[in-house]
DNA sequence: TCAACGAAAAATCATACTTTTAATTGACTT
DNA sequence: AAGTCAATTAAAAGTATGATTTTTCGTTGA
């Protein structure tokens, strides 16, 4: 984290001592998510999974009752738990973001988000311009400067550039935008992973420049400015995915970062 | 539901007979999200609530489990479950919003599902003017066709209505967009439930032209005229859901047109 | 064709035991 | 005497096990 700069949220791991449950739920839901027990499947029963996991039935049960609330299976009296079909999970969970995160960052995959954010992401800005109140006009003006410092490093801008767009979302004072916190940061790393501006001292001083863009639109309260400008930094990340057709095989991203979940 | 018309979704209810675990996740939801039990309070002990609802312990676990997947609260040791902030709730979770839909429509709570509607819906037709292919165009054709016909009943305009808006969301073929169809749902239930076009025939026919230019954009692979035509039907939505600042105590809708839900 | 039956798997119940962790207690330092 | 800190305690979550009930698909037989 950026010393200094106001921390509107935190990378905060999870207990790292997870239970039985926690640790049965996140083995099956990455399965699920990556395919390795694809849709329509059934779920290996009682017995079986008992002995590959060393757990009881009741840790079993309120895995799956976990995985159910997620959309991702659905148990049926006679038939057993089955997997559902992709359009039935519910993506927006922060969990199964980020086991999708964990499957590494398919390129379609890519494409999706960075259409989810090209929509979410402009309309917050230009509610944030509205409506942002002095305070969070700081938290955002914080992270700017901590991105823009002369000696930022890789890690240190990547943290500024999340704290920004999650203050960005935070100021549009709408607790759907804030909801949307997980596929935010998910996307950004993500975009992060395939080619860092860091690397390059022309495209680290283009991405600051545009979003100092969004940072004036929001303090002059101007919402089409701030649209607009929002727009053209989320442009600047479907377009970098277009370009990685081909990339690294599954690329597990940093723990530090993308932390798995609640409990 | 429109016969004839192509049908992409179905309203089907979830199972009439709930389970105990459903009743009791279903009750405790809504109490949640009703604020009966306020964010950061303690949920009654074990003991208690087994009195209450009259269950095992078994069931009590797997209800508190699914709310926690759901993030509505979180468990730990030695204190008990506590009802989390709503920062922390899964906003796009499909029974969480229908626990929203069905505490009442507050104004605030309108004029965000407007805004998130104002943001997703018309990037999604923009998508769908861009992808859709010849059997998805059909689809949504089928539903014009019976949002405009001459005997359109109350009932058989909100189907349809909905039936369009879901089918481009369909058509984008993002798989985000998917998942926010119960949003979608509700908020258009939402809407029409403070004030139906079909009441007016000047407003029926003025929606109808609207929806018309969606479709129309979307059938000519115009991209930039899907998402106009597209935002204007919202604003439309979002404009009503500002007049209707002042309105009848929780309106509890129709239990056929919003299921509570999947198990 | 359809209703009654059987069985497989989920759902529920009951009880006992283990682990986690906030809060209390009490020794120890200043 | 007042405050700090570590050991103890107990409350609540978590896990384990076994038995029973309910749901529902498939089969059997009228």
């Amino acid at each position: 984290m950026v010393p200094g700069a106001p921390s509107t949220y935190h990378y905060q791991a999870t207990t790292p001592v997870r239970s039985h449950t926690q640790r049965v739920v996140d083995e099956l839901g990455l399965a699920i998510v990556s395919s390795r027990l694809p849709s329509g499947s059934l779920l290996p029963g009682d017995s079986e999974l008992i002995e590959q996991y060393r757990v009881s039935r009741t840790v079993l049960r309120e895995a799956f009752k976990t995985l159910s609330a997620k959309g991702l299976v659905q148990a049926k009296a006679r038939i057993g738990t089955r997997v559902r079909g992709r359009a039935d999970w519910n993506l927006f969970d922060p969990d199964v973001l980020l086991w999708h995160a964990r499957t590494g960052f398919a390129p379609e995959f890519l494409t999706h988000l960075g259409e989810m954010r090209m929509a979410l992401e402009p309309e917050a800005a230009a509610l944030a311009a509205q409506r942002r109140t002095p305070e969070q006009l700081e938290v955002i003006e914080g992270w700017m400067t901590a991105m823009s410092a002369e000696d930022v490093s890789a890690q240190g801008f990547v943290d500024a550039d999340l704290g920004l767009h999650l203050a960005v979302a935070d100021a549009a004072s709408n607790p759907f935008f804030l909801s949307i916190s997980t596929l935010i940061e998910v996307a950004l790393v993500a975009m992060l992973t395939i080619s860092s501006p860091v690397e390059s001292s022309v495209r680290l001083g283009q991405s600051i420049a545009q979003h100092r863009a969004i940072v004036d639109a929001i303090a002059e309260r101007d919402p089409p400015a701030a649209r607009k400008a929002m727009q053209v930094v989320v442009q600047q990340g479907l377009e970098r995915s277009h370009q990685a057709t081909i990339r690294a095989p599954a690329p597990v991203p940093d723990q530090a970062v993308l932390p798995s979940g609640r409990a």
